[in-house]
DNA sequence: AGGTATCCGACCGATCTCCTCGGGATTATA
DNA sequence: TATAATCCCGAGGAGATCGGTCGGATACCT
C-alpha cells in the first residue's frame, strides 16, 4: 500500500471543491493559493479526478471545476483511488499468488488490512469531513487569507505563497 | 505511509521463526528458501529485528534466530515500525504543521485513519496468526518442500529457488 | 480578438526500495 | 587447529515513483 500526498492532495482539493460550492466552479489557481498546492501538479491530479467522473469542468473565464455529486455522495476511497492510489496492502493484489503462485504465510493478514482501511475510508463522506469543527476552521482561517493575498504575479506559481 | 514489501517480508520471517520455535535457532537461509526472501535482503531486515530487541542471533554453525519473546507477546505493529516503516498516515507526523506551520485541511482524517491502522496491526499477536488454519496449511506446504529440496549449490543464492 | 481557464504530454531531480556484493567476526565440529 | 557455517556490516546500484516543471493546445467568455 501507499498513501502518499497525492491522495492527500486530491482530498484536501475535493474538500475545497466542496466547502465552496455554493461559489459557482472553482479555478485550480484558487485552491492552489489556499491548499499550498502546487497549480501544475493540481491539474495532474485533476484530470484523473474528471475521468473517475468525480468532478466536472467548466472552461474558460469564471470556469474552474465543480463536484459532479453533492458531497455527502462522495466518499474518501473514491477519492484516493481515482488517482491511482489503492488501499491494497497485498504485494499480489488479493489473487494469492504471492508465492511461487502459492499462498504467502502472511497474505490473510494483509487482506484483513486491507478490507479495515477501505472500509474506513469507504465510511467517510466529504461531507461528514466538511461538517467537524476543526475542519471549518481551518477552512475559515484559508478563505481571510485569500482576501487580503488577492492576486500573486505571474502566472504557474509554486502555490505555496506566503514568501 | 508506506507499507511495503520490507514491512511484508519482516512480518512473514518473524511469523516462519515463530512456526518452527521449536526447532531451536533458525538460520536465515531456511527463511530464505522456505519464504522466498533474498538472503542478503533477510540480513538487513533482521539487524534492524535484533536491534529493536524482537530476536535473538546466535553465531556458528547450528545458529541463527530466535523470538526473544513469546509469540502471543509480539504484535505485528512491533515488527512493522521494527523495520521502519510506520502506519502514519500525515504528512507532518502529527503535528499538525502540514500546511505553513498550520493545520492542512485534512489533518484530522489522516490522525484518524493513523490510529485506525496502528490499533489494528497492533491488536494481533504473531500467535494469532500463527493458529489461524489457512496459514497452518501454508506452513505445512512450505515444509514439505523444503524436505525435498535439501541443499542448493553455492550460497547468496537469491532465494527464489524454484527455478 | 484577447484573455482566462482547462487540457495534455514530455521531462526531471530526488528519494526510496529491493537487492547484490565483498568482506569480516564468531563459533561448532572434525 | 583447520574448516565451514552462520551472523554481521557497509558500500553500491538498477529501477520505480513522487512531486513538480514546462511549453503548448484547446475551449470559452467578454
Amino acid at each position: 500500500m501507499r498513501l502518499t500526498t497525492k491522495g492527500r492532495y486530491a482530498v484536501t482539493a475535493m474538500l475545497d471543491l466542496a466547502i465552496h460550492y455554493d461559489n459557482g466552479p472553482i479555478s485550480l489557481a484558487d485552491i492552489s493559493e489556499r491548499q499550498g498546492i502546487s497549480l501544475s501538479y493540481l491539474e495532474q491530479l485533476f484530470t484523473k479526478l474528471r475521468r473517475a467522473g468525480l468532478v466536472k469542468s467548466t472552461r474558460g473565464p469564471g470556469g474552474g471545476y465543480s463536484l459532479s455529486r453533492p458531497a455527502d455522495q462522495v466518499v474518501v476511497a473514491d477519492v484516493i483511488t481515482a488517482v491511482d492510489e489503492n488501499t491494497d496492502t497485498t504485494r499480489c493484489g488479493g489473487l494469492g499468488n504471492c508465492q511461487n503462485d502459492e499462498q504467502c504465510l502472511t497474505h490473510e493478514l494483509w487482506v484483513d488490512l486491507s478490507n479495515q482501511i477501505h472500509d474506513f475510508l469507504a465510511g467517510i463522506s466529504l461531507q461528514q469531513i466538511m461538517s467537524r469543527r476543526g475542519v471549518r476552521e481551518v477552512a475559515a482561517r484559508q478563505d481571510d487569507g485569500k482576501e487580503i493575498a488577492v492576486t500573486v504575479g505571474s502566472p504557474r506559481t509554486t502555490g505555496t505563497g506566503t514568501a
